[in-house]
DNA sequence: TAAACATTTAGACAAATGTCTAAATAAAAA
DNA sequence: TTTTTATTTAGACATTTGTCTAAATGTTTA
């Protein structure tokens, strides 16, 4: 769970979460959408890709990233258990 | 919600959760079931308080914390509504 | 092949974080 | 009232984090 924690205690990547909910996006396309450089955005996909909650494939140059809900799971159980 | 995260993205603080969701428990009490000093978990405390996952209400000499189910609602929502 | 494009890696740096010890505050007990 | 107990506040310090620019890698187009 550390790992999916610390990926969570971000805006920007909780953002990008809510971005990938609605479809898949390019890097570069997930980059336009924020403020920041893209190799910032590309260290934020790397810390979500650690922890799992999200998963690339190259296509040609570009790289596609997706949310994974399996994780996403596993975060709503952590939480759920708190209130039993 | 950047409090909230920010909250959780901790072992010590998370398992201080997990401790106050079976029963209230005293400032003592918490730093007891700790390898860690005590001002460092009165400093999480702090964190949990001002993230309102926990209440406190002060006891004679002791503070007794509470975990706050409410927020963990709204947790619990953030992360539905990644799945919708 | 050379140039352009998409993305990541490397390295630097300021700001935030978690921990500690020592001191302060406040209530209870002797 | 003095001492003990419970907890927090203050301040220091090493580590982690988020950001940037510059450079590297790999793919596509001219």
């Amino acid at each position: 769970m550390n790992n999916i924690f610390k990926a969570l205690n971000d805006e920007t990547r909780r953002e990008i979460l809510e971005l990938l909910r609605r479809r898949d996006m390019t890097a570069g396309e997930i980059a336009d959408a924020f403020h920041i450089s893209k190799p910032s955005i590309s260290h934020h996909l790397d810390i979500l890709k650690r922890a799992d909650l999200v998963t690339s494939e190259k296509k040609g140059q570009f790289i596609v990233y997706s949310l994974n809900t399996t994780i996403v799971d596993d975060i709503l159980n952590w939480v759920i258990n708190l209130k039993k």
